[in-house]
DNA sequence: GCAAAAATCACCCAAAAGAATGAAAGCCGA
DNA sequence: TCGGCTTTCATTCTTTTGGGTGATTTTTGC
């Protein structure tokens, strides 16, 4: 994906392309008197494209349906962490948006999946990782994901 | 999801609605070569239609977040057995040379960190891993570090 | 309402990691 | 001793990561 558009940009020229490209379907049609079957496949078109707006516009801008799940996990005792997850979040200044990305890393994610499943850019979970390692105090994703463990974070 | 909208999600439907009323009213025209306003307005609903009906099927079928929350039972080391790490070696295929470095690599360490930790070359050390990353199924060190914690490798 | 923090995105460049292939030396059991 | 396995290393090429910088947008807390 070329990431040279800006969002305003994007969102412009999207009201203005589905538009005049429709609009020029439908003026063609007009133009040349077409009457056929051509119709009802434009209409399962616009009613496919509407679709999918409203498929990624529900899944960019909604809370992920969350379902809790408790496991018990037999650990040895010197192994707990002796401090809650936010507190060692608010001690290092992790944003809940630096732990989102932080939870799909060490899931061993790439930058582009991290990407995909937060509904980002690859260049946002890019900063967000530069700003993690800082917070973290490593050099690497495999570093941070070591780190993550031992605080307990993840 | 009441919230106040925002300005990106305004400009959004902003460019969504003016796409679709263009479109609409482009074919509503070709459609009855007459103007009705009516008509414009019912297509829009339809539109909306198309759109809800997208983010309710979006929002349906995608893949609910699991979080897990995990309760630390403490137990004493003893208790805890694993499969021995030679018999997931033996059953994996991963020889003594390998597992060397997947601990070092489980370390958080870089290629050429390991391959000074274990006196060879960089090439090695990727021989090593790409190796290690067909026997263990996966694609990247992450994942590695992952399904090596999983298996009680490290 | 406004300032601060958080989140988002772009672009460039450099470094690291990974994929594919070929190859050589040593060990070990049949 | 022969074939298979392990270990070692190289080369080329592509993809992924990471560093640094600057900017805009959005949320949040007072």
């Amino acid at each position: 994906m070329t990431q040279k558009l800006s969002k305003i940009q994007f969102l412009f020229l999207y009201g203005l392309a589905l538009g005049s490209l429709l609009s020029l379907m439908a003026w063609s049609n007009y133009r040349f008197m077409v009457v056929d079957h051509a119709t009802e496949l434009y209409l399962l078109l616009i009613a496919g494209v509407f679709v999918s707006v409203g498929i990624w516009v529900g899944l960019r801008w909604s809370a992920p349906t969350i379902i809790e799940k408790t496991v018990h996990v037999p650990v040895p005792m010197s192994a707990i962490s002796p401090e809650p997850n936010e507190q060692v979040m608010a001690r290092l200044g992790i944003s809940p948006r630096e732990l989102a990305v932080l939870v799909e890393l060490s899931k061993g994610q790439s930058n582009d999946e991290i990407a995909g499943q937060l509904f980002v850019s690859t260049n946002t979970v890019k900063t967000h990782l530069a700003n993690l390692y800082a917070k973290l105090d490593v050099k690497r994703r495999t570093q941070a994901i070591e780190k993550a463990r031992a605080l307990g974070l993840v």
